[in-house]
DNA sequence: AATACGTGGGC
DNA sequence: TGCCCAAGTAT
């Protein structure tokens, strides 16, 4: 059994040597850049990484210059990618690094796994990836090549497949190759041991596989039980006055923190969506808008809401133009041309994106 | 332990 | 098109 073990981690490593692909992460194995990826890449396809991680680098070359950051400008950088939370933790880590570590980039599990957004995967994939450490990382990629290969017959997420997993993990990695052979597993995962459509005849692995023995590798992993979706439909006015638009911080707890955005909500039962902006940015503001002429239904979703996003022009029906913040941390008026440079959550941008491209709502912009 | 936390690509 | 999915973490 050890010898069929080692030789599965060595059929891995010689098949990475062949087909690892150049990523921007790859370009050397500096700690920060290798934790900057890693983070980015939670929850996230690779393909869509590859511009942010360039442009973070670029802006934020390492620790002392994240430190120093504004979270409004890593924000705006990160804006798109999701999961905002990793952004701002990312700014609270390297922090702790420059005052804590003396700014040099910790290399124990314990002082990683004591910064905020580093968790047991993302500890692994440092350690071994940076600094060469023989330590387990099990991403989805892992836990569907593993699960295939073992024959997993209950969710990748239960707790004793789970720990098999780690466990498994960790046995495999061949000594002083850590570093090859974590990323080996994961590209494996990406590139041939595919969800859908496996290319099980290019497999390195396939003798291994207990799955393709089998024949039910697409029965692996056993899919957990399916999410539920929650419909909601949701209004927004873009409030115009002399010629700028009103925009507020969201709070710094829960979805889209510290994003900017548009006044709105929820529409309750009953309601138009007219009702619900003029309803919104009462008690959001306690702005009186009317004057509401209908822009477009933008849909978007976020985690377990499909959200049909109802949005309006609005105007203020009296001359007061100090809000009074009731879900917010700040607010602004700004010409429209500013509001590039703010981070807003995806449905927002998109109603944005969408205004730039149709001239009729020009004119409604510039109304003084 | 279960849930909150985003987004866009693929089919 | 609606649903699944992705280099997870925090609470």
């Amino acid at each position: 059994m050890p010898q069929v073990m080692s030789t599965l981690s060595q059929r891995l490593l010689d098949w990475f040597a062949i087909h690892k692909k150049p990523l921007p992460w790859r370009e050397n194995n500096e700690p920060y850049r290798i934790w900057i990826s890693e983070v980015m890449l939670q929850q996230t396809q690779r393909d869509r990484v590859g511009t942010y991680f360039r442009r973070f680098l670029e802006r934020f070359p390492d620790v002392a210059s994240l430190a120093a950051s504004r979270e409004d400008d890593l924000l705006k950088l990160w804006e798109g990618l999701g999961y905002y939370s990793r952004a701002r933790n990312l700014r609270k880590a390297a922090a702790i690094i420059i005052d804590e570590h003396g700014g040099s980039f910790p290399d124990s599990p314990e002082a990683l796994l004591a910064l905020p957004g580093i968790g047991r995967y993302t500890a692994g994939a440092i350690l071994s990836i940076a600094y060469n450490k023989p330590e387990p990382i099990v991403d989805a990629n892992v836990e569907r090549v593993f699960a295939r290969v073992f024959d997993l017959d209950l969710p990748v997420k239960d707790k004793t497949t789970s720990a098999f997993l780690w466990t498994k993990a960790r046995e495999l990695i061949p000594k002083d190759r850590a570093r090859e052979f974590n990323q080996a597993v994961m590209e494996l995962g990406s590139l041939v041991c595919l969800s859908r459509k496996p290319r099980c005849s290019a497999c390195p692995i396939q003798p291994h596989c207990e799955a393709y023995r089998l024949d039910i590798v697409l029965e692996r992993p056993v899919p957990a039980k399916a999410k539920e979706y929650i419909p909601l439909e949701v209004a927004t006015g873009l409030l115009v006055h002399q010629g700028l638009i009103f925009v507020q911080k969201r709070p710094t707890e829960g979805v889209w923190a510290g994003l900017w955005e548009f006044p709105g909500g929820s529409i309750e039962a009953g309601e138009t969506p007219e009702q619900a902006v003029v309803r919104e940015y009462q008690e959001e503001t306690e702005f009186d808008v009317g004057d509401l002429e209908k822009i477009a239904v933008v849909r978007h979703g976020y985690t377990k809401y499909r959200v049909a996003l109802h949005c309006y022009f609005c105007a203020l029906t009296n001359g007061r133009r100090e809000p009074v913040l009731h879900a917010a941390q700040e607010s602004r008026w700004v010409r429209p041309e500013e509001l590039a440079n703010l981070a807003m959550p995806a449905g927002h941008r998109k109603l944005l994106d969408l205004l730039v491209r149709d001239l009729r709502f020009a004119e409604r912009l510039r109304r003084p």
